[in-house]
RNA sequence: UCGGGGAUCGUCUAAUGGCAGGACCGCAGACUCUGAAUCUGCUCAUCUAGGUUCGAAUCCUAGUCCCCGAACCA
């Protein structure tokens, strides 16, 4: 059973499914097949998929093929590949987006139809420069106009392959002057005569991303359509064509698909767009798509990351809209702790340096039987002979004081096997080219009954039965953390990104099962190479070291940047701002007010009436606020009053809505506070009352009595209730009386509750105080 | 310049007016036939300034910083 991790999606859909909006969950994962998928797909299939898993829902895989040009069949059968892998199964057979074109193109008709859609003759430059820009509105086409019956003719000509590539598109009839860019007469359909991968030349033009995503989600019944944050601004025009198209049957989409986007994966010391990935492949700076440096999924596949470990990390980062950059050392936990209690141990030795045992019969080997994992009981035979490799970092001619490995007249542990003493160094031309030594027989298995400590457990293996295998040690693809941040990316790779080595392995290990992971012991785990390994010639990929808690401990040595922020800095807004600078809100107001006399004379009159200079241009601010607080002045002429609930609350509750549309008018409003001043309900319980009528309107004097929100005077009830709280509480009530204050909040909101909000919250303190001083 | 998002430990992420929590990283210790693993403990955060409230990360106001958007790409 997996547990669910809550986030701003799953609260969405539990509120979507507590409404009734939605019954069920429809989601997909929409890749668009024109590349291999990367570490941050895995986050979104493990998003999309997981949540159609958590709620009894459907998620389908779809190809978003609409551009032809891009697209190809083996990137379809790559996806299908990495998202089993990962361990996902999609509902039904893989959707494609060509699979809907036909619909897409009723449904443009009829767009052209109701005069919400119009074909464009101009070329691209004319386009690109008739949208205007942030600071412009848009110029309308010359052809906007054209009639209905044009239209038709025109877009079916475009169909029928009258026109070349360029000539003209289908747009949507919007508005020019949009602030949304992409609401300017979005481009629909463009004309390319090219080869599509499943429907051949059937069409010589295709639907835009804009159009078609929507149509595909509503025809697939999607309810909760999630994807990146880059597409927040798309999600008007997603809304526009679905407000303006209807399923087969004319009938508005149902369920009505939503969008929902949050932040995509960024990981340090990668890239991740599709576009570089693409540039790393095609220029050869890696060996293809499933090079193990890669984030691809593939790559990390070749590495040895498993799926568990993939869809481990994909739940510990969680799911935000936050701009954000995950350190990569996440990942490598994630892989650690898999690969920690899958793997067996076994050893090798990267750069080996000989170590003769010269107390070791000549030509004699023992044969030592080691469980393949400390407590278990699987074992195999390790041979042991009078030459021994072990590793070169393994021995110091100047250790320092904390060495706990081999060093001359030290003794160290050889795991599994014997104790052995470095007695001499062999040297050539002043190189150190191998060590002599002698072995404790009495430790075989690695144990002295006269309970002498080594310095050190060492690995290592027998010289004459070592195997010859190459190890491919991999590190970071790039030096920096954020190799995209400006300019080019390439300059940054790590050249060292992968080294190539030759070592020594212990004869049992040929015997694992291919497609094993391997813990070599002190050096990381491994996984034996699917492509390049062969039997007489292993392959090894190293897919990340141990953890470190030694080498870099001194100064770290991995590079990692802190990303603290530096000391309390001088404060950058200090002085003034010179009177140039954009406008900003109050100025903006003011300006309001010296153009509307009204508004003005409001002003005027809230500062008299003794309102701070905030308050009243902040009620000034429009003619529909001065209305309704003039209306609610004359119910209640509590100016102070009135224009906190209004400022403090209100204001909140409304969210962005014209005071027209709430459920309360200014007159209500201003009876409303005179309640609460009058003491007839508390501020708390006013919170809710205010709340309940913004959203469904009525008489407050009706709803304290419905809602059950009078205020309560009477004292027995409240220490009644205090005393309940307390008696719950018990732990709680000894840590406050040892001096945790905070408490003190727990207990009041405790009361509160169960009063439902109708005591003085004053009162109750003071009960609480006195109660807890006994 | 306009529109849309976002800001909580070094990192990722919770807390939906009531004890700022978890994880990664780091540090210290215990244990150890892997300087691993395991176990214990510790360090560390609400962008700023005002306001509302008994109580604010959360609500209001003003500001600051960051991201996205002007392909016939998705």
């Amino acid at each position: 059973m997996t547990i669910r991790r809550a986030n701003f999606l799953t609260d969405i859909i539990d509120a979507d499914l507590a409404a009734g909006r939605v019954t069920r969950v429809a989601t997909r994962f929409p890749p668009e097949p024109n590349g291999y998928l990367h570490v941050g797909h895995a986050k979104s299939i493990c998003l999309n998929f997981g949540l159609a898993r958590d709620y009894a829902g459907t998620c389908n895989l779809r190809m978003d093929d609409t551009n032809p040009v891009k697209e190809d069949v083996d990137y379809v059968l790559s996806i299908q590949k990495d998202v089993r892998w990962l361990g996902f199964e999609w509902a039904g057979d893989v959707r494609f987006a060509s699979d809907y074109f036909e619909q897409m193109y009723a449904a443009a008709e009829r767009l052209i139809e109701c005069g919400d859609a119009y074909v464009d003759h101009q070329n691209v430059e004319e386009i690109r420069q008739n949208r205007g820009d942030f600071g412009r509105p848009g110029v309308d086409s010359l052809f906007r106009t054209r009639s209905v019956a044009e239209n038709l003719i025109l877009f079916r000509a475009m169909r029928s392959g009258a026109f070349v590539d360029g000539t003209c598109v289908l747009r949507a009839k919007i508005d020019m002057s949009h602030p949304n860019l992409l609401m300017r007469d979005p481009l629909l359909y463009r004309i390319r005569h090219a080869h599509h991968h499943r429907t051949g030349d059937t069409w010589c033009m295709y639907p835009m991303y804009d159009y078609a995503h929507p149509l595909e989600d509503a025809v697939e019944g999607i309810t909760h359509s999630i994807c990146t944050l880059e597409f927040e601004s798309n999600r008007e025009l997603y809304d526009w064509v679905l407000d303006h198209t209807r399923n087969a049957d004319g009938e508005p989409w149902n369920p009505r698909p939503r969008q929902y986007e949050f932040a995509r994966l960024g990981l340090g010391y990668t890239v991740m767009s599709k576009r570089k990935l693409l540039q790393l492949v095609e220029e050869k700076r890696v060996n293809g798509w499933d090079d193990p440096r890669m984030p691809t999924i593939a790559g990390l596949r070749r590495r040895g990351v498993t799926p568990e470990a993939l869809r481990d990390f994909a739940d510990l980062i969680g799911v935000a809209k936050n701009n954000s950059l995950v350190d990569i050392g996440k990942l490598e936990f994630c892989v650690r702790q898999d690969l920690e209690k899958r793997a067996p141990r076994a050893m090798a030795v990267l750069q080996p340096l000989s170590l003769q045992l010269t107390n070791w019969p000549l030509g004699h080997t023992d044969l030592l039987t080691i469980p393949w994992k400390s407590g278990e009981s699987a074992t195999r035979q390790v041979p042991f002979g009078r030459e021994i490799l072990i590793e070169r970092d393994d021995f110091s001619e100047d250790p320092p004081a904390d060495w706990k490995r081999l060093s001359v007249g030290k003794e160290v542990r050889l795991f599994g096997a014997y104790f052995v003493r470095c007695d001499e160094v062999v040297r050539e031309d002043g190189e150190v080219i191998g060590l002599r030594g002698t072995v404790d027989l009495d430790t075989r298995g690695g144990e002295t009954k006269d309970g002498r400590q080594p310095a050190g457990t060492l690995h290592w293996v027998d010289a004459t039965h070592a195997l010859d295998c190459e190890l491919r040690l991999y590190d970071r693809l790039f030096t920096v953390e954020q190799p995209d941040a400006d300019g080019d990316f390439l300059p940054h790779m790590n050249p060292d990104a992968l080294q190539v080595l030759q070592g020594q392995m212990e004869p049992a290990a040929a015997e694992l099962p291919a497609g094993t992971h391997v813990q070599l012991m002190r050096v990381g785990y491994f996984f034996s190479d699917p492509v390049d390994s062969e039997p007489s010639k292993p392959v090894w990929n190293r897919v990340i070291g141990l953890r470190d808690t030694w080498t870099k401990a001194p100064g770290r040595t991995d590079g990692r940047p802190d990303r603290r922020k530096e000391a309390p800095e001088a404060r950058k807004d200090l002085p003034g701002k010179d009177a140039t600078q954009k406008k900003n809100r109050v100025e903006w107001r003011a300006e309001r007010r010296a153009s509307t006399p009204e508004l003005a004379a409001a002003h005027g009159r809230y500062c008299a009436l003794g309102l701070d200079a905030d308050a009243a241009d902040l009620l000034s601010e429009e003619v529909a606020i001065v209305a309704f607080f003039d209306q609610a002045l004359r119910a209640h002429p509590n100016p102070l009053s009135l224009s906190r609930w209004f400022l403090n609350d209100l204001e909140g509750l409304r969210k962005g809505r014209p005071l027209g549309e709430i459920s309360l008018d200014g007159a209500t409003f201003g009876h409303f506070v005179a309640l609460v001043d009058g003491s007839r309900i508390t501020v708390q319980a006013g919170k809710q009352l205010l709340a309940h009528l913004v959203a469904n309107g009525g008489d407050p004097v009706a709803l304290i009595a419905a809602m059950g929100l009078g205020k309560v005077d009477d004292n027995s009830a409240i220490f009644a209730a205090v005393d309940a709280v307390l008696a719950s509480m018990p732990g709680e009530v000894t840590r406050f009386r040892a001096g945790d204050q905070k408490l003190l909040g727990v207990f009041i909101g405790a009361v509160l509750k169960q009063l439902r909000g109708s005591a003085d919250a004053g009162a109750v303190r003071q009960s609480l105080l006195e109660r807890l001083k006994e």
